[in-house]
DNA sequence: CTAATTCTGTACCGACCGGTGCAAAAATAG
DNA sequence: CTATTTTTGCACCGGTCGGTACAGAATTAG
């Protein structure tokens, strides 16, 4: 029951996490097999043996990024209100892209916006994940407008795609080097134009509720 | 005063236009002088010849594509109020992101937003030019607040910041695919959270005028 | 015409690319 | 112990990278 041949002698998940930082910093067409193996601390054998290419390294460590840095999505996501869950999700964005120590900016983007026929996968890999994690916004949202918590006339679609397009800013501008306080004061007026559960009547109950809105007016 | 060797058998602009092409679809790092010279129709030497290296092709196109694919960002600092500089421009963003027969996308972020170290100065300089254009906006808002046209407790840099996350997060979506429409309904919501001039009481003026938002409202 | 100048195509440079063959090393199974 | 299995490091593969040397072609100056 035991592995039976010679055991491998380093940790997947720290390697993983080295490459994570690598793919971050340099995205997957900078990045080469001699900076993956130099920065994993592993012969290249090694890593052909534990992840099979460059490719499907990358896609590992996107998963494991996703899992480990992007924690914060599925808290946000699990918040009361549909404006809570967006508040928390961009709030945290916005930490997330420029975290001491870590690169700047967002694996998700960075690692390939564009590439050449050759990487062109790798392109579509990420977009492809990024419209997922838009689309549990967007169901998060269909879900207030169902029960009231934001306006029958709100598309949930369209608003997750703002929120989506937001958070792509914050990572482009926190890649360029923007302070962790400039892109909070983005996100302060980010937030401005989502509707919050305060500012019209559900349908579900009376409208009697005293606002909670933190947002600013024009005044 | 007539040049004096052999003339150049293709012409600058419309050699530049096929590199400007090659970069936006793939990047900086994923272009490879064969790509290049064979979507330029020119050979390798005449392209060394005529602009010095890869890099400083690199530069001359983009150069080029803020000249002419960016023309709009003139237009619209030209624009009466800050609000309509800023309308015009996330409009004309959306269209150009989206614009048929040309990549989807934006060449400043598409261009390098990540290299390795060979190619960091590429994304160096792609971030300097935004910054820069970020500036121009920065300086028309200071302008604004100065004489009124937006309120004295706006900060010229945060707006500006804020509609160029806007715009980089525009340039992310469509280099995913999505459409202008979709982008345009993105632009109508990131408008929303902009200062228009009716909104509040300009400094130089009495506050008499009648409101002419066309921004809407929660109900 | 000849001389000088500039561009063009071919063919090449060393370096690096992603990926692998192979034998030694290190473990378990019996 | 021997046999088997798996990982390891070294060395190498063909191909492509950005960049260039060189000679011939095309032009102007005189």
């Amino acid at each position: 029951m035991t592995q039976r041949g010679r055991p491998r002698e380093f940790d997947l998940d720290d390697a993983l996490d080295k490459a994570i930082d690598v793919f971050w910093k340099q995205g997957y067409g900078g990045t080469s097999l001699s900076d993956l193996t130099e920065a994993m601390g592993i012969s290249r054998p090694s890593l052909y043996s534990a992840f099979g290419n460059k490719e499907q390294t990358f896609k590992a460590a996107v998963e494991r990024y996703a899992r480990v840095d992007m924690a914060y999505v599925d808290d946000a996501l699990s918040a009361p209100t549909a404006y809570e869950t967006v508040s928390r999700y961009l709030r945290s964005n916005a930490d997330a892209v420029t975290t001491p120590g870590k690169p700047a900016g967002c694996l998700s983007i960075q690692g390939g916006l564009s590439a050449g026929p050759d990487d062109d996968r790798v392109v579509r890999y990420l977009a492809d994940r990024r419209a997922d994690g838009e689309r549990r916004f967007a169901d998060r949202f269909a879900r207030a407008i169902a029960d009231g918590g934001l306006p029958a006339s709100e598309d949930a679609a369209d608003l997750a795609k703002y929120v989506s397009t937001v958070s792509a800013g914050l990572a482009v501008q926190a890649a360029a080097g923007v302070s962790r306080e400039e892109l909070h004061r983005v996100v302060d007026r980010a937030l401005l134009a989502f509707p919050d559960k305060a500012s019209h009547t559900p349908a579900s109950a009376g409208g009697g509720e005293v606002s909670s809105s933190p947002r600013a007016r024009w005044g």
